[in-house]
DNA sequence: CTTGTTTTGTAGTAAAATTACAAAAATTAT
DNA sequence: ATAATTTTTGTAATTTTACTACAAAACAAG
């Protein structure tokens, strides 16, 4: 039984409260304070009726209807509709903070709901057929070669480990010099696969433009904007949290993880 | 302090398809015919009333209420509310099988999907009271030394490095002997942190006991019913899923490392 | 201040959802 | 088999909810 996903990413839809905060300085006054309402609350709105609003935001009823219009909805219903999606859509997700006073009950919940936020993020985002080139560069790679530094290189480890089980000719490497010799002798079907959760490595950077001059493919994981996503033949960008002191530092790698997971996937599938 | 994030998806609601296809055979005639038609066409589902879903379904609209209420919607409103954020997200509970035809924009959405369910469900019925123990446990360390093998020595290092950067006295290590040769030499305070997917380590579970036996602490991350997590001092328990062939392979690593953020995050707040 | 425009609320109407109850199946016991 | 009981289902009435037409305020410009 083929599942297809049963997304359907209507720009329109989700992000609805986005659209609302930032209409909200256009908005008459009765109008602002029907967004207000919703605003407080957004998840009880999508369970109230248009009376118990209409009472929340001090207006009549019929003003909120003339709201739910002035944001394209057919009427009050299909706005509640429209906010259940975007509120469940996760495209909001607003980064907890954590504070020095939270316990541990308070702040484990809000990590692990980090995590999964950015791999819904991903997940909705991610190009389909970038995946698919690179599979397919993968699959006719002559040598796989998996280059990182710092934190990324555990996961370029794991990432060659995981495709060496499906017989590739991977290998995974985080000395620079190292790196520098793999590239020199690279052949123009070998894949420098080149992890980077910061973007902020010039040796990589050098070693990419290495590999790109000699005609070999360069593939990167990258923050998005990033010099060597520029210069790779295929790149995918994660952005990285800026995180501040206090917010939660989940780490790009647990999302890069499960993307070469899917890279792995779909590398096993195709060669079936 | 107990503040939940402000924007947190509520995994309990969100299955409602996948509940509706799981009672499926449990349903009456009328029920089953209300299922069908709902499932057919989720999304016009949530847009459409009582009464022209209950048509479709050829069922009186009471009958369509009491759908509602067999699974535990408040009404028919209710039920398009859970309906439509469970469409929203997209993200499948269950955990999907791939199969050969898939293609990367069937797949891709799946192997997202079981990481971020795996992680929902960890957070649910983590033990906060244990990651505590093992917080201060981790705090009041005079060594602290991960120890793993194969795919979760990965996440030994990357654990040591976090760690590290807390000024902990840490240190991972992948290699047998010089993990015989630490847990020997190991101190009353000592904690020996032992990551394991498997639990099929028949060295680390000696050098678990080892270590308990020299009255240093032993904490573990392995599979529920570990012999591992048996010997140890305070042990969590992520199970592995047990995947066949074209089951999604997503590692147990993933949540491993999230565990791992929050107990960084945890010393972190403790040391302050 | 008056006229025209926009905004807002009132009251009535239409639609939707729920409930109570009765009819029809289905089940069980005799 | 059939009567009695239980469960299931639909009809009709009720209640709740949402929408619309229109009139009263509020506001702006002359």
């Amino acid at each position: 039984m083929n599942r297809e996903p049963q997304i359907s990413v209507e720009f329109g839809n989700l992000n609805l409260i986005e659209a609302i905060s930032k209409e909200l300085p256009k908005l008459n006054k009765t109008q602002t304070k029907v967004a207000r309402a919703i605003l407080a609350d957004p998840k009880s709105a999508t369970e109230s009726s248009i009376a118990s609003l209409a009472r929340k935001s001090s207006v009549s009823e019929p003003s909120v209807n003339r709201f739910c219009k002035r944001f394209n909805a057919k009427g009050f219903p299909d706005l509640k509709l429209r906010l259940a999606r975007s509120l469940a859509s996760g495209i909001c997700y607003v980064n907890p903070k954590i504070d020095p006073s939270d316990e541990v009950a308070s702040f484990t919940p809000k990590i692990f709901d980090t995590a999964i936020s950015r791999l819904a993020k991903v997940r909705e985002n991610i190009c389909h057929q970038h995946i698919n080139q690179i599979i397919e560069s993968l699959v006719q790679a002559s040598g796989i070669y998996f280059f990182a530094h710092g934190a990324s290189a555990q996961v370029a480890r794991d990432s060659a480990n995981k495709f060496l089980g499906l017989n590739l000719p991977v290998s995974s490497h985080g000395d620079i010099l190292i790196q520098q010799m793999l590239v020199a002798k690279g052949q123009k079907n070998d894949v420098f696969f080149i992890i980077s959760e910061t973007d902020s490595n010039r040796e990589l950077l050098e070693i990419a433009q290495t590999a790109k001059k000699n005609g070999s493919i360069v593939i990167s994981l990258t923050p998005s904007k990033s010099l060597l996503g520029d210069i790779s033949t295929l790149s995918l960008y994660i952005d990285t949290l800026k995180f501040s002191k206090n917010h939660v530092p989940i780490s790009s790698r647990i999302v890069h993880l499960v993307i070469l997971d899917v890279l792995a996937t779909g590398v096993a599938l195709y060669k079936n």
